[in-house]
DNA sequence: TTATTAAATGGACATTTGTCCCGGATCATT
DNA sequence: AATGATCCGGGACAAATGTCCATTTAATAA
């Protein structure tokens, strides 16, 4: 659920090292709790993480939060966005100091007509990403509470971060009261 | 939520009337009922969808059954398996009559790596589906049932087709009774 | 260190949702 | 018409979850 992607941040870094024009891909840097990107406007840029973590949520009218996944090393984002034309989906933010490689959004599209290849892994990547939430979204309605929560943990302390309880709560998709209830079962 | 896509389709249909082989792509049809994918297994075929309409579900272990999607004209479907080279992810069923054209997942995969206006089509409608995927799944979080519920019956209005309440409980993530109650609610 | 804010915890109560179940309606087949 | 299968509707109760809130415990700023 954590995902990271290695092959493409390889490929990104040499494109980054070849890059005719300066400003095709720049390093950017945010700390803890800056926003990358701001749910609704528009971004010219489109993103691969080169360091740290952010969590990707939407939030709607009544304020709650719903966090769609958690990235980390090598994930792209942005692209749906460059591809479709269309305002920031959800909001993203770093929860802990990030650095990331920005390419500007007319350089992506010139890679993704003309070349073959970063096209077709870029495909590679999405296929990816339709099999992780639509498998997240089934997962979490037909298992328990308990059977999500779990994998969660795990996940958690495979990265060695801590993950405050809102956010695991607006992951899970319930109240925190909920995510105590169901934490204080697990210690039977 | 019920997409459809023209262009997609088009474009398909010309490719089947250009081509070589007689084997790449085929057309087939599937009665009511019928399954077009079973979850878990392999199969050899990419589709198209021309004709009807299908459901896209997760049936796991307590044999309960998660409705992804439903999918009409222009749809594709396997395509994420034969990238990824994976078993199918879910199973497809036809909810009424449905024709489809069937490539062949090694003329597919041809097709990806040497036509960069297929592999660019394709983005495009992976794009579609992140959006479509991870907006449904908040919406459904952040948003009362209700909503999702108007949502769903306006579908099946517009779309003229009576989907059961057991395939509408299983879409929206609750149980027949539950969506017992909330239609009545509807009625004042 | 102290003041201030944010996060975590859990009780009490109200709602929502699920499970179990049975009777009625509908449709297809014999 | 009789039979069986499937779907629909809703009562009754149990379980899960949310809301509200007050207390305690970090974490951060002054």
């Amino acid at each position: 659920m954590l995902r990271t992607n290695q092959l493409f941040l390889d490929r990104t870094i040499t494109l980054y090292a070849q890059q005719q024009r300066q400003e095709d891909i720049v390093v950017r840097r945010y700390t803890k709790g800056q926003n990358l990107y701001d749910q609704g406007t528009v971004s010219t840029k489109v993103m691969v993480i080169s360091e740290g973590l952010v969590k990707c949520y939407f939030t709607e009218a009544n304020d709650k939060e719903y966090i769609v996944e958690f990235l980390s090393v090598g994930e792209i984002v942005g692209d749906i966005e460059s591809i479709r034309h269309i305002p920031n989906l959800c909001s993203i933010q770093a929860m802990t100091d990030v650095t990331v490689y920005a390419f500007s959004k007319v350089y992506f599209r010139e890679l993704l007509e003309g070349d073959i290849t970063w096209s077709n892994m870029l495909l590679d990547v999405m296929a990816q990403r339709i099999v992780h939430t639509s498998s997240r979204a089934s997962y979490q309605q037909l298992y328990s509470l308990e059977h999500s929560l779990h994998r969660l943990l795990e996940i958690q302390s495979q990265q060695d971060i801590a993950i405050k309880k809102g956010d695991m709560a607006a992951y899970l998709g319930i109240s925190v009261r909920s995510l105590n209830r169901e934490l204080k079962k697990l210690l039977e």
